[in-house]
DNA sequence: AGAAGTTGTAAAAAGGTTTTTACAAGCGTT
DNA sequence: AACGCTTGTAAAAACCTTTTTACAACTTCT
């Protein structure tokens, strides 16, 4: 008894309720100028027929679908679930939906920008983009609905831009192993070499060392694909030949999973952690505090990153804003054991 | 200089090729019919004028919008990362497209599916129901398109279904214990009490322990919110102080977060896991495998499952199937270290 | 050569809204 | 009573495709 099939439409309410279907439209969408008793005719008549206006039609004529999309490299991982969660929320709030995209890679990117945008699928999209393409940027110059990029600096003239101080935040990591535990002793393990949020972590990271007056090396850095298998074999291999027992270190990893990997590792191999050797990871997923040692980590507001896109886009279809936005937010330190504080306050 | 705002119509291109309209939209459409020198010249209009069809238009005239809602409880965990990925897969190679919806209780899952289906917003609807609620069941009984339920075993003339069979696997899991590891003291340890996926999963375990020849009893029976902390709670609180340190136990957990948080509480009480007591999750998410002990584990088809769903719509949408279709998977046992087996082949 | 079929294209209808324009009726003012 | 203003409603245009119908120009067969 739904519209469809049986086809509820406006012509048989206006029908229904013997007026014109332009007064169904004022009554359905609450614009002024009509009589209350037609207005409660038209409204029986409403619920009678169980009328729900056709959406398609709704969106040919108003140029609009009400509709968000939104591109991820990757379903995998609390960092889509955080963000997904916030964009969902900005936008049920506001009477949007959110479409939902995969693509990796540049050409995939584009191709997916391009069918979510130029037949008005969406009314905007939302990319994150961790890895460098320049190419993705000139692929989707020709796109001229609002679009916001997630995780990547882009200096455009019209693209809006929300992002994570990454260096800022494994600074601080790096600094709290200075400032609170007296290391001066310190690796890097980092995510893959051109991911933008994994290598702007390693020089925050290295920023810090600097600033403190101490060296900094490239055997202090690793590299690995931002996962735990990696973290593991990396620590196992070639981090813990290097660790003296006489010293005390401390490891920054690019992320949880990795971070829980050099862990892991490290207490296979008989090292005390965290006496011996802290680690601060970076994310504040859930892994970090599913574990028996929980694990410090820069919490990343993730969430309200997903949230603040989707309102930039929504900003832009109410045709505010027409300065390109940038937003930068801050990873704040949880401070949990695996660092070396025996507080656990995550 | 994409299509809208400057809007590129079916009717430009036509005008720049030199034909009408319905000529061009064969030619797009790839329909027969048309003079291999016309479509050359219309194929190049269309590029030159870089024209995607309106959508919306499309949608309106086929009467479909070539989206299917996919309709969750909940954005977090691996669960909806892995239904996502299959139901995406599935639905891109066919080239449509899902629009997410999070919907918490039953007033709000009636009202997502009412939102998504009968403006024609999407074709059909993907509905993850894991906690019963005939209520809903009512609520959607208007709906005329395909809907197909997720994880809760409706019988309905109307509505498609795909099931794991829960029942068997933590029957399999407790079978586990006995045959290989003569194991016969053992708990379960599930999630809330009406989510169907939980209780079914006691059912089976009591059913292994029954056709085994022992003795069931309430006091196995442990009950939670499918968390690590209440798994960890539990396990330290009410299961701990039952362990006899003469025997040796087996613990079913309903999923992997509750079996990382008993595994954690009883290695934090001085149990020897798995040596004293071998824990088997549910899911195979990332936690089972992401620490020191390997977690043994069931694992679940979570992308599979996405993929039939998505499938099902569509074959109700292509007009195949009357019947109702139901589908029910099986989970596998993976043998790790947590329940007691060395190898580890997971 | 004329009938019958095929092929390429145009014109028009359909899809269901929203939005603009137009008009009529009611009311107060002078 | 004439005028202008507001208010309620209808009619029509616009949104952009797809799909059906119609027709003219060719082929092919008898």
């Amino acid at each position: 008894m739904t519209n469809e099939s049986g086809s509820i439409t406006i012509h048989k309410v206006a029908k229904a309720a013997g007026v014109s279907i332009s007064t169904v439209s004022r009554v359905v969408n609450d614009l002024g100028r009509v009589a209350p008793c037609t207005r409660r005719r038209v409204e029986t008549a409403v619920r009678r027929l169980n009328f729900h206006p056709n959406s398609r039609a709704q969106a040919l004529s108003r140029k609009r679908t009400d509709t968000i999309g939104l591109i991820v490299p990757d379903f995998e991982g609390q960092y889509f679930s955080m963000l997904m969660e916030g964009a969902h929320e900005e936008a049920r709030e506001k009477g949007m939906h959110i479409m939902v995209l995969k693509a990796k890679g540049a050409k995939a990117k584009i191709e997916a920008v391009v069918r979510l945008s130029s037949g008005g699928r969406t009314d905007g999209v939302v990319l994150m983009l961790s890895d460098l393409y320049s190419e993705v940027l000139e692929g989707i110059g020709s796109i001229t609905k609002p679009l916001v990029i997630l995780d990547q600096d882009v200096n455009s003239w019209r693209l809006d831009n929300v992002l994570l101080d990454n260096r800022l935040g494994s600074f601080e990591a790096a600094q709290h192993f200075i400032d609170v535990h007296g290391i001066t002793n310190m690796f890097f393990v980092g995510g893959s070499e051109n991911n933008v949020d994994s290598t702007a972590r390693a020089s925050g990271f290295a920023d810090a060392l600097k600033s403190a007056g101490l060296d900094v090396d490239g055997r202090q850095f690793f590299c690995n694909n931002y996962s735990y298998d990696e973290g593991y074999h990396l620590a196992k291999e070639k981090l813990f030949p290097l660790i003296d027992s006489a010293l005390r270190y401390g490891v920054v990893a690019a992320n949880d999973d990795i971070a829980c990997g050099v862990i892991d590792a490290l207490m296979d191999m008989g090292i005390q952690v965290p006496l011996q050797v802290g680690v601060i990871g970076f994310d504040d997923s859930d892994i970090a505090i599913h574990r028996r040692l929980k694990v410090s980590t820069m919490r990343v507001p993730t969430k309200e990153i997903g949230r603040i896109a989707v309102r930039m886009v929504m900003n832009r279809l109410s045709g505010q804003s027409s300065e390109p936005a940038k937003v930068i937010l801050k990873a704040q330190l949880i401070v949990r054991e695996s660092c070396g504080c025996d507080k656990h306050n995550g």
